[in-house]
DNA sequence: TTGTAGGCGTTATCAA
DNA sequence: TTGATAACGCCTACAA
């Protein structure tokens, strides 16, 4: 190549790199020509770095982490490729994809399956680690964006109360995970607030899947004394609860009242529209990989930055009072007509 | 590191690769010690691979890639590792996908977003590609793993024939995509096979997009004389479809018989319960990642194979006899009460 | 503006 | 079984 053009390599190296040579055009014709293109592994192994980042998932198929990869894509630019790896919510998966990635990539955007330790396999990793959605509670130095659960939890629980709604559920993710635990906590809080005791029958752990979205709602209806209103905890577990309604014939809103965390491409064409708490998740994975990219340019700064990300309530259909109402004490509901007449704003109506 | 041990650094490095060597305990504990990691770009300089390829979708988020992605990642076992590139089914972002990978992977499977010209890109690139469910038409030496695209239009036609309609539509994808073209001409074809005359104003040419499946929904019933039949080429079509019909307040099957191209997670949640074509996606994800593994092995090998994965008819709730069968002459359908109390066998029925 | 030369960390060849 | 050594292809002082 350098031989060609009658320059040394070194000529050719400062050209690839934007610096001034003579024989500019000659260089360029002859890349052409000989359709060269520089050699990644030996600039990895010179540079000691490798332009690339890897955004670590537990599963690629589920759509919230669809859109925090596209979110962290897209706000990567073009001077950075990300790598996309899949886990499959599989701790070991997860341990052996860190060890692989060693070496291959300058630092990661990591969604972790559980907040379980790490071992060490994260300090081993030696980069920039960026923790989105969720992260390990031992370990305080890395940066996260999460999303805002407890008010999430919060908002949809206040919302069933302002429909006068008391017996209310949760169908929770695994508690071992951030979002799992943090709208849990958050439900448990809200409903405190709200003055409603906490039934534990209405508390129903379950595994952020679609089959154990539909054992947990499955759960809650043989309950002796079913809830009126149900919180979903995500939207795999929305699909499961459900199937399991449509299956028992229960109908919502009428029956049963329902939330789900995180909106879905097809929650406008079931029926009911579902009424779901929602956050900006391709924002959380921009704002993720704005993090990870600042820090690989500060790779000596010491703080830790953590971001996060606001929820809203969706006021869609599945939302109603509850159809026992005149069966229970219910002080906040006074008047069933106007109240079911009025969907558009409760939470004023009930400050009055 | 070798000099801490006491052996020179090409024991080390015949350890790491499984030699036999005496102070193996030694090197184990000092590994262990300095928490020393072999440098990958050092090694993919040496050897001239990375162990790592690439799957390149245009759009991870919808279901379908998905699954592709998941097949293959599941075939590839832990020698190698699989990096999924998005390029948002934009054809600039695959051309600069390619071209940031080169040198980092030593292969890829690759799921074009058109059936549209590389222009030499894919030479350059100079490695192993399998084309998964798209390919370029002007590229013959590569390996493929296409749907039995046609054979799936046909079913879809055949079942809509099988239940009387003649009035039969279909909403195509980009005809310059392997599967929008293969779709639309095993429609056409199927047609023809069951003497019926294809109405261009029933073949309606979208884009493969929820946005676009509703356009074209709304297309068709806007037609002085609607279908009574439609057939959708893709899942997020589909979505857009009925989307359509749900606004227009079309009920599906008695207005209009639907059946969609691709299974998709809550076909069973919507009512009514989606007709649909489907093939293994997995499974078609797997085959491509066998097949790049293989060539990797065969790099010399001229031969370029080409598979095709079955599809089948999954009979639910969204077809049924046409509502305006008594304004037709239709011969095949003697008898309605017989016919709607028969949904299961009617290819049976209609061989008779 | 250019060339020379050293070194990044590994593997492979060859002798010992 | 081991060690010395030469690549692998690039970048970057340093000297010209």
């Amino acid at each position: 190549m350098a031989s060609r053009v009658g320059v040394s390599v070194a000529t050719i190296s400062r050209f690839l790199s934007g610096g001034n040579v003579r024989e500019e055009t000659k260089i360029r014709s002859v890349i052409q020509e000989l359709n060269y293109r520089p050699n990644i592994a030996a600039r990895n192994l010179k540079l000691g770095r490798s332009a690339t980042v890897a955004i670590i998932v537990p599963d690629i198929s589920n759509p919230f982490f669809a859109a925090i990869v596209r979110g962290a894509e897209k706000a990567s630019g073009d001077s950075l490729m990300a790598a996309i790896v899949n886990t499959d919510s599989n701790s070991e998966r997860e341990v052996s994809a860190l060890a692989h990635l060693y070496g291959r990539v300058d630092g990661a955007i990591f969604v972790p399956t559980k907040e379980s330790d790490h071992e060490g396999g994260l300090a081993h990793f030696g980069r920039p680690i960026v923790f989105v959605d969720r992260y390990l509670q031992k370990e305080k130095k890395y940066d996260t964006v999460l999303a805002d659960n407890a008010r999430g939890a919060q908002l949809a629980v206040e919302h069933f109360a302002s429909q006068g709604h008391s017996k209310i559920a949760i169908i929770a993710g695994p508690l071992d995970s951030t979002p799992g635990r943090q709208r849990e906590e958050g439900f448990r809080k809200a409903l405190d607030n709200s003055k409603i005791v906490t039934n534990l029958n209405y508390v129903v752990v379950s595994d952020f899947t679609q089959a154990g979205g539909y054992a947990a709602m499955n759960q809650l209806l043989d309950l002796a004394e079913p809830p009126t209103a149900v919180f979903s905890s995500n939207n795999l577990m929305t699909y499961g609860a459900l199937n399991s309604l449509k299956d028992r014939g229960v109908s919502v809103p009428s029956d049963i009242s329902f939330i789900g965390f995180d909106d879905f491409e097809l929650s406008t064409l079931i029926s009911p529209k579902i009424t779901v708490i929602n956050r900006d998740a391709e924002a959380q994975g921009a704002q993720a990989m704005r993090a990870l990219m600042w820090r690989l340019e500060n790779l000596d700064s010491k703080i830790s930055k953590h971001s996060v990300i606001p929820v809203n309530l969706i006021k869609r259909e599945s939302v109603t009072i509850p159809r026992t109402w005149d069966l229970q004490n219910s002080p906040k509901v006074k008047d069933r007509q106007s109240q079911t007449s009025d969907h558009s704003n409760n939470k004023e109506k009930v400050n009055e």
